[in-house]
DNA sequence: GGTCGCCTCTGAATCGATTTAGTTAGGGGC
DNA sequence: GCCCCTAACTAAATCGATTCAGAGGCGACC
């Protein structure tokens, strides 16, 4: 019955007495051959336990695998546990879900250096964020579809969220009530890694390398439109988003003695203004009357709690239906900008 | 210089003179050649712009693609955004990043309902929870190897977590201090669909249907062992693990007039149980004075925070770790069964 | 000097499908 | 009865690689 080896389609026509392309019209194409032979092709497979063509030559054959790669500048350790590359994924799954086709996640920071050769199967890429190495881009095969999320392809499709009038907005509504001492903490801001306080010896990476770097020009707009030396505000930075770097950081920022405390920290992402919401929690600081904290991204993390985060959100989910629609060719492959929604919860009201 | 179509092996194998054999192992087998005439290939390749071996050729002739396969039985969209699988691919990932291969993620809740013919590309499949059709699996090509993740596929290997002994644990500590007034609230765990109070007509789902039913019977034992009525014990059950979907059900609880509602609730997720807490602390309610809450999971989100959620953690990234590991033939593929840990925050202390 | 073995390299078969061009049969129109 | 058209089906080329069996050359050893 179950044959160790996968009977082929060749072989299931021999046993019909039928050709190969019947066989395959069966399959692919109802109209090609009579019903009755078709049914018959189709009830012969079932009892012989074939499956439908194989995958393998079928993509070889057609040059098309019906698989659209996700190349994510992060691990996908990292990236599968991050809410916001979590909810690109989601949008771009859905979207491709619809339309037949499945996603293979690759990741910028293999074990060694080079993309695995098994990316050259897809039919398409969505490359999300800066890669580590630019020369991975090169191996991809380039008369494929490319589409870049939050950075930029020279010559290719991208989908972009308005960073600097978002940052602008939270920074505003913030400085509507005027802060004892405002703080800013950052996100892989600095030309040299930096977990910690920023000094003034450092320099700053451009727009064109991080995002953050347009949120804070956002924030230093706002300051200066309410008067106030944004040079002089105190600048962290840490260089991953994750709980477990920010914390030392962050405690080094609660643990200053109250007249150099800040009372109000505007934070780079959500999950930088959690960690903060959270450890400042544990040591008794009421949250907005000692601390006032502003996030970025609109995770759903922080809007299901208590206190609500204030926060900007941005659509990640619809960013990755719009790169998937994209690559599949659905939307005009043109630069999209996305804008945001201040959400103004309980940590800074 | 960049011709529209892509060259291939057979052409750069024309171009410098040499067999197709010969620059297959250029690229294959370096030992199979002299060093001089590789050297001579890799570069004329570069010059060319060819990218290595094409993966559909390679992966058709070799019957190897470098490609595993996840088949979720929820949607990819709720997965993606669900930390327990979040947690569960980013250890899978983990180890085929280490090994060369990559991840192509499938959902036994496409738009229809077969498997996308995509899916025989896989040289192996990590299959997570109980397919909505069990048809499914039918379409897996047999001869590779499958592993099951919280459930069992016959005749094929699993890992699976302690459900009841860890429900049995966590219930002890929580009846250490008598309740007045115990909940339950379940996950999926009813026959007919039910979102809301489980009445006594309604017929519960085996442990074999559902992993929540193996809980069940945890918290069972322990009331048991205390002393206490089980049976009485009111229950509610929701269908999906979501903030949208538990939200109606827990402010139904939670609206309950003083004397009837629970002071402890013994929720199947740390997802349910964060969401009580959420809605709890909106409404005023001490925890853990007025309510105490306990999870099941153990998700980052409930431990970075304040008040920390006393819940039971399953090891969700070793467990994507070991089905990695089998499916790659790193591992025996034998049933495995992981333990859990205590984890004793301060909403049920 | 002959033989053996090793190192390089090549020719050709093969993986499992899709698809083009072409053949056959049958029916309708005149 | 003839011609043309369509429907149904087939033969064979092709996609782009891998790999086995074998050929040729060279040095070493007896």
């Amino acid at each position: 019955m179950s044959s160790s080896r996968r009977i082929t389609l060749k072989e299931l026509a021999q046993h019909l007495g039928v050709s190969t392309a019947s066989v395959s019209n069966a399959f692919n194409r109802p109209d090609q051959l009579s019903h009755d032979l078709r049914e018959r092709i189709l009830a012969e497979a079932r009892r012989l336990g074939y499956r439908g063509p194989d995958a393998k030559a079928r993509s070889l054959r057609t040059g098309r695998s019906q698989i659209v790669a996700v190349l994510l500048a992060e691990s996908l350790t990292y990236s599968l546990n991050d809410a916001v590359a979590s909810e690109l994924l989601s949008g771009i799954a859905e979207v491709l879900d619809a339309h037949g086709h499945t996603l293979l996640l690759l990741s910028g920071r293999q074990a060694n250096d080079r993309m695995p050769g098994s990316a050259s199967i897809a039919d398409g890429f969505i490359v999300y964020g800066l890669m580590p190495s630019p020369s991975l881009l090169d191996d991809l095969p380039s008369q494929h579809p490319q589409v870049a999320v939050d950075f930029d392809i020279s010559g290719q499709a991208s989908v972009h969220v308005d960073n600097e009038p978002a940052a602008h907005a939270i920074a505003c509504h913030a400085l509507r009530t005027p802060p004892h001492r405002a703080g800013i903490i950052n996100l892989r801001l600095t030309e040299q890694a930096c977990n910690g306080r920023i000094g003034p010896g450092q320099t700053l990476l451009s727009a064109s390398r991080t995002i953050t770097r347009a949120r804070l020009d956002g924030f230093y707009r706002a300051f200066d439109e309410h008067g106030l030396d944004a040079a002089a505000v105190p600048m962290w930075n840490v260089e991953e988003n994750t709980h477990e770097v920010c914390t030392p950081v962050i405690e080094g920022i609660l643990d200053l003695p109250d007249e150099e405390r800040p009372d109000l920290l505007l934070c780079m992402s959500d999950r930088i203004a959690l960690t903060v919401l959270t450890l400042a929690e544990r040591r008794g600081l009421r949250i907005p009357e000692d601390l006032r904290i502003t996030g970025f991204d609109g995770i759903a993390e922080g809007q299901y709690r208590s206190p609500r985060l204030t926060t900007v959100r941005q659509d990640s989910v619809e960013k990755g239906r719009i790169a998937a629609r994209m690559v599949l060719g659905l939307e005009p492959a043109t630069p999209r900008l996305l804008t945001t929604e201040l959400l103004i919860g309980e940590t800074c009201p």
